[in-house]
RNA sequence: GCCGGAGUGGCGGAAUUGGUAGACGCAAGGGACUUAAAAUCCCUCGGGGCUCUGCUCCGUGCCGGUUCAAAUCCGGCCUCCGGCACCA
């Protein structure tokens, strides 16, 4: 090589040297500790982004250092390679979405070796092939069989730009989270997976997520979003039916003025006789704009206190959550209450505020005899402008008048059921997962229709169901499949007789369920052995996930869905783990100018011209230095060029010195025979050696690890080697910064730990220790206060006693001066810290 | 509205257990080298004041508190960002 830093030729240069030494190939290693280091794998858009970057670099120092401190490391990259952008790509340009997909994923995996990234791509899993969709399959047809897969008719979110479903967790604020166009209801027969099932052991396992940042916990926690109550059945005057209520606030039964039906409620069609009333309202199902009512002309009756109450169809009662019925109390419930104001109907307060000062004395004390008075109380339904929904002591509720709410909940919850008006009962926000697509860029959904025999899963011997290549995109509403007459035509795998296929194919969402499972195969070698029934060792062995890392932008939908599989295959036997992700680490946004990177934006930065202009080593650099990975990036073209600054920095030091130190050996017998500019420079490299290693360690916290190499490169540069054992330690120092380097920027590194002589790999070597003994500095500087305000320094030696201390600080020429005649009230010391000396005011 | 997170120089960000606020980098200013520029190297760099090689006061969104000592802990606000949002 040459004298001056050139990334365009170092670069390339090891990249192949990494690919013919096969030096990321990974095998299982029953006796070695492992790491499973993953990032989400990435969507073949085109091209990378500098997001990709990002994680990118960030997955891959966590690999490389693993690796070096001596853990047998599964680091893996693969493909989402399913999904809509190539189903529109066809339909614009012509292309077949097989075609641009594959040419999408070649250029993105060029783009990612030109990064320098340490994967085994003997690993590499791309989820639209047949080979991996196969087992999306199998997953289905396991599941259907146990019924966690199932057919309903529902109302289902529909993009109408998109044409086809979307999961709940797929809308974002009534949106697509794709192309952002408004979401519409609509009734189609859908299949679904069972998440439910496990809502509440995916709830319970959130406590155990340690490894993970509070926040994607919370929100998981509130996406399932479990909530305990009871379902109370109301009579109908003059009907035989009852309606059933779901509520969490029992203690409130009493003031329920009125009660609200979801416009597909069962009885609806009993109940009303106004069509385009309900019409009317069921056109604004769902909208969050406008509350809508339309009053049946009938009345429940409240089981409680007999009264009688006006039912309504409304717009905003949910079918999907809870019995599809609502009670309504508005003086509780600021909903309830502006639809009373609106409607004109009665207002009941039956809730008071517990002033909290007398007659309470603790919760087993349930009743008060004194009375309580506040400005709710007196209030008549016209004064109150809004509902009370806090706790209080319970008024105007019959024999539980006087208790307070918290109580009267359980008390009238029991009641209920020992009065066989209802039940205690739990409910979760979260639905169970609809995966049907109209789409065809997907996995076929593995079921035929048969005149004779219904719905039939395909049998095991029969997947893949191939996703035939033949087919027309019209770009014009629904699937190309289901002109496709070899797809559709089948026959019956249980009579043999002439069935239909399904021609839904599955979210691309099921794909990224089980990928981190896949990756532990290796390619093509993907086999659940279901009919063994026993464990695969390969994973056994690498699960779960060590380390994960990706964009926050998954906390639910992914997180959430690939918590569900894994506890579906550790159901089936195939798993022993039920959390796939022991940590997680999200990676906040890239940012320039103000504003998330981004196309529309205008705002991007494309990682091909920064690699080229800079190289890969300088991009990872950056892209690490600038903040801490959980934190937002914000991009700034000028710091670039200081990592790439350091870099040459770097190179110029090594080239300048290239054959002193090649000829120079590091041993040092005796520390202390090392020349004081020496001795220094070696105890900042064990310094060194410490806060990177314990930066990556705590957090993850590259910035101030490549912060503190900065620093030790600035001692390196004004270092001026003399004697021997000046180079020798010079020389130590140098692979040392190679070595701790190594992980952040591979190129550079590889480059001149071969040219001072040493034999490559680097990545071969061992993560360097440090010694706390020569870390330690001889003499530390104590900072004097006076009254917690800086007033001097003191040079001291380490050993020294409190006492001691104390002594000299008080010696001080300055501080004698400012203390003068005052009195010393105390002094305190912190060891290796300060002196803080306390006086009286004069 | 509810749930998270954040607020520190001109900027990105440091400060690990309450103990020297501003590490490291960027930008800026000055200087060296050069015919010149780029690159590189050196110096300065939170604000104010003073008797200016130094000293001193103020300073981590705002107001208060605890403490010998607070960016850090407590109470009350303000602002920004992210998520959820008719969930009964």
């Amino acid at each position: 090589m040459e004298e001056r830093y050139n990334p365009q030729k170092v670069e390339p240069k090891w990249q192949r040297y990494w690919e013919e030494r096969k030096l990321y190939k990974t095998e299982l290693k029953p006796s070695d500790k492992k790491f499973y280091c993953l990032e989400m794998f990435p969507y073949p858009s085109g091209k990378i982004h500098m997001g990709h970057v990002r994680n990118y670099a960030i997955g891959d120092v966590i690999a490389r250092y693993k690796k070096m401190c001596g853990y047998n490391v599964l680091h893996p990259m693969g493909w989402d390679a399913f999904g809509l952008p190539a189903e529109n790509a066809a339909i614009e340009h012509g292309v077949h979405p097989l075609e641009w997909t594959y040419d999408n994923i070649d250029y993105m995996k060029k783009q990612l070796n030109r990064m320098g990234l340490s994967y085994d791509w003997d690993r590499e899993i791309n989820t639209c092939s047949p080979e991996y969709y196969k087992w999306n399959q199998w997953f289905f047809i396991k599941m259907f069989e146990r019924g966690l897969a199932y057919r309903k008719s529902s109302y289902v979110n529909w993009c109408p730009s998109c044409a086809t479903v979307l999961a709940n967790e797929q809308v974002i604020a009534e949106r697509c989270w794709r192309c952002d166009s408004v979401v519409i209801q609509k009734e189609l027969e859908q299949w679904f997976l069972k998440i439910t099932d496990y809502a509440e052991e995916l709830l319970q396992a959130c406590d155990e997520l340690k490894g993970w940042p509070e926040k994607v916990v919370t929100m998981q926690r509130n996406w399932i979003g479990k909530s305990t109550g009871v379902e109370v059945d109301f009579k109908i005057e003059g009907i035989e039916e009852k309606i059933r209520i779901f509520t969490t606030r029992q203690d409130t039964l009493f003031g329920a003025t009125f009660m609200c039906i979801a416009p597909a409620h069962p009885l609806v069609g009993k109940l009303v006789s106004d069509k385009d009333g309900l019409e009317r309202i069921r056109a604004r199902y769902g909208r969050m704009d406008e509350k809508l009512g339309l009053f049946t002309g009938h009345y429940a009756v409240n089981p409680m206190n007999d009264e009688k109450i006006p039912i309504y169809v409304a717009n905003f009662v949910l079918m999907e959550y809870g019995t599809g019925a609502i009670m309504s109390v508005p003086a509780h419930d600021q909903r309830d209450f502006d639809f009373a104001k609106k409607y004109g109907l009665p207002i009941r307060v039956v809730i008071v505020q517990d002033s909290g000062v007398q007659g309470f004395k603790d919760s087993s004390e349930n009743t008060i005899s004194h009375s309580v008075t506040t400005p709710l109380e007196s209030s008549t339904p016209h004064e109150i402008k809004e509902a009370y929904e806090g706790e209080g002591i319970l008024v105007n509720s019959g024999q539980f008048s006087g208790l307070r709410s918290d109580i009267a909940r359980q008390k009238i919850a029991k009641f209920i059921e020992e009065n066989g008006l209802g039940k205690i009962v739990v409910n979760y926000k979260l639905r169970d997962w609809g995966i049907s697509r109209q789409r065809y860029w997907g996995t076929p959904i593995p079921v035929v229709y048969c005149d004779k025999c219904g719905i039939i899963s395909v049998s095991e011997k029969d997947l893949p169901v191939i996703l035939p290549d033949d087919v027309k995109f019209a770009g014009k509403g629904g699937s190309p499949l289901l002109e496709s007459e070899t797809f559709l035509n089948t026959e019956c795998p249980k009579c043999g007789g002439r069935a239909r296929r399904e021609t839904d194919t599955m979210d691309t969402f099921v794909d990224s369920s089980w990928y981190f499972i896949a990756y532990c195969f290796g390619k093509g070698n993907i086999n659940f052995n279901s009919e063994l029934r026993t464990q695969n060792p390969e994973l056994k062995y690498w699960m779960p996930v060590d380390q994960y890392i990706g964009g926050v932008e998954h906390a639910v939908l992914h997180l959430l869905y690939s918590r569900f599989f894994t506890r579906v295959m550790r159901d089936l036997g195939l798993l022993s783990v039920s959390e796939p992700f022991q940590n997680l680490l999200t990676q906040g946004m890239v940012i320039k100018d103000g504003a998330k990177m981004s196309k529309s934006k205008g705002n991007v930065v494309d990682p091909d011209y920064l690699i080229e202009k800079y190289g890969a080593d300088t991009s990872r650099l950056f892209s690490l230095f600038a903040s801490p990975p959980e934190k937002d990036l914000d991009w700034s073209d000028k710091g670039v060029e200081g990592a790439y600054r350091f870099l040459n920095r770097l190179w110029g030091v090594v080239y300048k010195n290239k054959f002193k130190v090649q000829s120079s050996k590091f041993i040092v017998h005796n520390i202390s025979s090392l020349q004081p500019s020496a001795l220094s420079l070696y105890r900042k490299t064990h310094q060194t050696i410490k806060k990177v290693t314990t930066d990556i360690e705590r957090e993850y916290h590259f910035n101030t690890a490549i912060a503190g190499l900065m620093e030790l490169m600035n001692e390196i540069t004004s270092f001026e080697p003399g004697s021997d054992e000046d180079w020798a330690t010079f020389r130590f120092t140098i692979e040392t910064v190679l070595l701790l380097l190594s992980p952040f920027s591979p190129h550079i590194t590889e480059e001149l730990w071969e040219a001072i002589g040493n034999k490559p790999s680097i990545f071969e070597q061992k993560w360097p220790d440090w010694d706390e003994e020569a870390a330690k500095e001889e003499q530390i500087e104590l900072v004097i206060q006076i009254n917690g305000k800086l007033r001097s320094r003191l040079m001291i030696s380490p050993g020294l006693s409190d006492d001691e201390i104390k002594k000299m600080a008080l010696e001080e020429q300055k501080i004698k001066e400012i203390v003068g005649s005052k009195t010393i009230k105390k002094v305190i010391v912190v060891k290796g810290k300060l002196v803080n000396i306390v006086t009286s005011n004069e």
